[in-house]
RNA sequence: GGCGAGAUAGCUCAGUUGGCUAGAGCACACGGUUCAUACCCGUGGUGUCGAGGGUUCAAAUCCCCCUCUCGCUACCA
């Protein structure tokens, strides 16, 4: 029995979740229900990221609190993610007194080491609303083309900018000029990890190709050392003297969620944080590619610069992007799918199940309504759904549900146990698309299964063969439910219910003479005529927003 | 601009170190079947493998060059 850290990334609370959130997140779902099923000790934790500068910018517009705001999209976070069945162990939020509590601690550490250092730099100084806004909310025009511009970069030409560099800069807040002061902040010298984070990659070649992509860029390019600090009242204060007005900035202290998660959770089952944080625990981080270096470069150098030999990333299962209907996501044009919108109309394992088959695993992928509405009715219905049904529904019909009785092919009982291994495998490397089609290939040769046997016709001419195949069909459908258990849990555990077997990874059986309790039907089918209304409601917003 | 990733059937994607006639699922068409949710089974491809050039007995795969898309470029998270 190991111990399994599952990381599933921090959503910002800043806006709701949409599919490319769920698209990238997922697979720690399917990670943390199969090390349970294979009796792992397994930590699946996350939160909402509820500091930085776009929380506060928010709360300001809204005349709420940075409180408020985060607080607000961290609940519906955690309804979204419940309904989808994500099965967190322990689903927080930065703002939580444990994780604040554990980050001071971490950080005060971290400013002993030899890795972290003062450094006084310029900064764009707001008067009127007495802030130190960030870069990108200093606004003025570019040196280089002249037009308006974000303090960050020039979406006109591209140019990267420092503020100091504008023309006529002023603060985004109160449109008031900005002035530049010097203001003291706290470094992490990445540049003297460079050879261990070298290493860690090098060491990895299980990583998503992205990942070792991404990370070796940065690595080439040569590393920066980064601010741990930043000046903003919404945040973590800055556990040091002389820094009563500074936050830690976000990116060090969100990933160490993954930290304070994890040791909350160890307390509620009395476990001892630190063996999951030692030598032979295994430790998976599952997000989108924008989170790449913040996982594979940020997180280890606070895990290094803090010293007390934490456990590096295992595993980096990061996603690429989706895309829907062909064209990017854009939450500030509203062009997305929201997943609470969602959720209310379709089923979490419909919903699941697109995205384990379909999802952006090596490359962007696309959501549209035409392949989701068919990927539905056509495969997850069609031959996964009906053969449960077919099967339950014959037996019901003809033999008062009652598993009738048979023998099991020995191909068919050698081809079960392949799949659980090769599943298995394919779920540990990160290969959830090709795990998902093995089962549906599978369920396809079941349905073939029935059909060559017709025991709708064997029923009346050869009654034992007739037993036989159903009592087969049976088996199969136990052990599908296992195995699509980590994908699919709401349809898994109705089918675990009826024909009475647990969850654990491995070969199932039913006995006969089993007597089934009442069976419903597995999904409901979707009206093809949803195509074409969602596909209206998303062209409509797009034409709205192109006036 | 620099760097990275990608482009294969109508759609979503597989194609390991070059190697039989380039595959799967879905969609579509036809046929079969009736236990099942108009379901399942069978059959069906005319794909300039993004364009062009090169290496090779042989290229989707290796090299060069171009086009397009997406991403990153460290204060967006």
């Amino acid at each position: 029995m190991r111990n399994i850290l599952i990381g599933g990334a921090w959503p910002y609370a800043n806006g709701s979740l949409h599919l490319g959130h769920i698209a990238g997140l997922l697979p720690g779902d399917v990670l943390a229900r199969y090390h349970r099923a294979i009796g792992d000790n397994v930590y699946f934790v996350s939160g909402s990221d509820c500091h930085g500068t776009p929380v506060a910018f928010r709360a300001g517009r809204e005349k709420r609190t940075p409180r408020e705001v985060s607080d607000h999209y961290h609940d519906e976070f955690a309804e979204c993610f419940e309904k989808l069945g994500f099965s967190y162990d322990v689903y927080t939020k930065t703002s939580s007194e444990e994780h604040k509590k554990f980050v001071r601690e971490f950080h005060r550490k971290l400013y002993e080491s030899s890795y972290v250092y003062e450094k006084e730099v310029p900064q764009a100084y707001c008067e009127s609303c007495d802030i130190f806004p960030a870069d990108r909310f200093v606004l003025g025009k570019c040196p280089r083309c002249g037009k308006d511009t974000r303090g960050d970069q020039c979406d006109a030409c591209g140019t990267v900018l420092d503020p100091e560099n504008l023309a006529e800069p002023v603060c985004a807040i109160c449109g008031k000029p900005v002035s530049f002061k010097n203001s003291r902040h706290l470094y992490i010298a990445i540049t003297k990890l460079q050879a261990e984070l070298k290493a860690l990659v090098d060491s990895h070649p299980q990583w998503r190709k992205n990942a070792i992509a991404f990370t070796n860029k940065y690595i080439a390019e040569g590393l920066r050392d980064r601010a741990l600090t930043r000046d903003l009242e919404w945040g973590i204060k800055v556990p040091k003297a002389g820094y009563e007005n500074k936050t830690i900035y976000i990116w060090a202290e969100n990933v160490l969620g993954y930290l304070s998660a994890s040791k909350a959770a160890a307390e509620l089952r009395g476990a001892d944080f630190h063996e999951l944080w030692g030598g032979e625990a295994k430790h998976y981080y599952v997000h989108g590619k924008d989170n790449i270096p913040f996982h594979t470069i940020i997180l280890p150098a606070l895990l290094l610069g803090n010293g007390e030999n934490w456990h590096l990333p295992d595993q980096i299962i990061s996603s690429e992007y989706l895309t829907l209907e062909g064209r990017k996501i854009s939450t500030s044009q509203n062009y997305a799918i929201w997943v609470k919108d969602l959720l209310g109309h379709y089923e979490a394992d419909s919903i699941r199940y697109f995205f384990l088959a379909n999802g952006p695993e090596k490359k962007d992928a696309d959501f549209s309504w035409r392949e989701y509405v068919h990927s539905h009715n056509g495969e997850l219905l069609g031959a996964y759904g009906n053969f449960v049904n077919r099967s339950l529904a014959f037996i019901v019909k003809y033999f008062d549900g009652v598993i009738p009785k048979g023998t099991e092919d020995p191909s068919m009982d050698d081809q079960i146990d392949g799949l659980f291994v090769s599943v298995g495998r394919r779920i540990e490397n990160g290969a959830f698309k090709d795990a998902i089609s093995e089962i549906f290939d599978f369920i396809r040769s079941a349905n073939k299964f029935f059909d060559t046997e017709q025991p709708w016709i064997t029923r009346t001419t050869d009654q034992k063969a007739c037993e036989n195949t159903l009592y087969q069909c049976v088996q199969i459908i136990a052990n599908l439910a296992v195995l699509l258990a980590p994908f699919l849990p709401f349809s898994s555990e109705k089918v675990c219910r009826w024909l009475g077997t647990d969850n654990k990874w491995g070969k199932k059986s039913v006995s006969a003479g089993y007597q089934l309790p009442e069976v419903e039907i597995l999904f409901q089918r979707i009206d093809k005529k949803v195509i074409d209304i969602e596909t209206e409601k998303l062209k409509s917003i797009l034409f709205h927003e192109n006036l």
